[in-house]
RNA sequence: UGGGGUGUCGCCAAGCGGUAAGGCACUGGACUUUGACUCCAGCAUUCGAAGGUUCGAAUCCUUCCACCCCAG
């Protein structure tokens, strides 16, 4: 019962979020450890080592909650279970995210067994998401700052990591969580947020795979028309309803943009539509790897919200579970619905689950 | 070789004597724990070239150059 007895390890990114949740069990009164996770040895663009950088954050941090901290390198599994998976997934011309399988294979598994390895009752980050109970059940629920809510991110979490996992500012707003960090004058209140692939960070993504995968390039056809209207550098560069990065100027018909509309891998060809047009958008999709967070379905039909894409506004829409795949049929057409990206399934606050687009349609 | 037409930013394209619109592309930024989408900003001292007329020209005149079309 006492809050003393109970040892929580901390995901520590040495950005703030991590920060203020550390901060904040450690006010609570609980036994709180800081654990960084190594997961990447490169170094970026500018040959600097992120990691070195954000890890001096994390020292700082801790010493002034006054927690003690480790550092556990988780290299071999990231690259076995998520980069791997993410490069095949270029291969295959879709567009995976890796974070997804971040979270999955390595923040709660990986990690998350280190941590109970070390005695620990509960593992916790800095996460936007809560966790809520109905009866004996766990739910995973949107953060409240809409703006920055997680959960997306996180659909793959079920019964057994929620109930060892604490999410300490899910019930806060970003802003909230500066101000705590500022008043506690933490090393890292005032630290950009972070972006990129985590513990990747930044990059110029284009150079980056170009390093791990040979880049064919081919032609760009009009998918109307079937002319050439410009040449791609290779198809893992494009995902589905992307403009910039096509190179295809005017011409004397219509003024508006071009964007990418679809992706022949085998004849490697790139095809491109002008302008808002219908082809880029979807009535249903085909939903693999389903994961629910309470186990399965709610039905074997229902209704729900789907996120296609992180930060894009969830949308109404009717599932379909058959044989661990869903048919996902939207109320609304859905633009850029692309295969290896993730649909995750909401009603109100209650993230339920999700899996991976297979195909759209 | 005759006759006609066109040459304005990487690509389209306004302008028609008063001191270079706009769109696309591109670049930078904002947003963002996935590559986007979106938003904001920047982007031709110069109008195929050289002369000339004029207070003043991309806009008028002359010559030249290039490309296109129709004849042959």
């Amino acid at each position: 019962m006492d809050r003393f007895d109970k040892k929580i390890v901390v995901g520590m990114s040495g950005g703030v979020d991590s920060a203020v949740s550390a901060y904040i069990l450690k006010q609570k009164g609980y036994d709180v450890v800081g654990v960084f996770m190594r997961n990447w040895e490169e170094t970026d663009d500018e040959g600097i080592c992120t990691a070195d950088e954000d890890y001096k954050y994390v020292r700082n941090v801790c010493d002034q909650i006054g927690i003690p901290y480790y550092t556990v390198n988780f290299s071999k599994e990231y690259w076995n279970r998520v980069f791997e998976y993410f490069l095949e997934e270029l291969r295959l011309g879709r567009t995976p995210n890796p974070d997804v399988m971040c979270n999955k294979e390595i923040k709660f598994k990986a990690f998350l067994e280190f941590a109970l390895k070390l005695d620990a009752s509960y593992l916790a980050t800095g996460h936007y998401a809560r966790i809520g109970d109905d009866g004996d059940k766990k739910l995973l629920l949107r953060g409240v700052d809409d703006n920055k809510d997680q959960t997306y991110f996180l659909y793959n979490l079920g019964q057994n990591e929620l109930a060892k996992t604490m999410f300490p500012i899910g019930d806060l707003p970003k802003s909230e969580v500066r101000k705590i960090a500022a008043e506690a004058k933490l090393a890292s209140a005032k630290r950009k947020d972070s972006t990129g692939i985590c513990f990747i960070g930044e990059r110029d993504f284009n150079k980056f795979i170009s390093n791990y995968l040979p880049a064919q390039s081919g032609n760009i056809l009009d998918i109307k028309t079937g002319k050439k209207v410009g040449e791609h550098s290779g198809l893992m560069y494009y995902t589905i309803g992307q403009r910039k990065g096509l190179g295809i100027g005017g011409n004397s018909t219509k003024s508006e943009p071009w964007f990418v509309a679809k992706k022949d891998i085998e004849k490697n060809i790139l095809y491109a539509v002008q302008g808002e047009d219908d082809v880029l958008y979807s009535t249903s999709c085909d939903v693999s790897n389903l994961s629910f967070v309470a186990g399965q379905a709610p039905t074997e039909v229902f209704d729900c919200t789907v996120r296609l894409r992180h930060r894009q506004k969830d949308r109404g829409c009717t599932v379909h579970v058959e044989d661990g795949k869903a048919h996902v049929d939207f109320h609304d057409r859905q633009r850029a619905v692309t295969p290896g990206q993730s649909a995750v399934f909401y009603i109100g606050e209650v993230c339920l689950g999700g899996g991976v687009v297979e195909k759209a349609e």
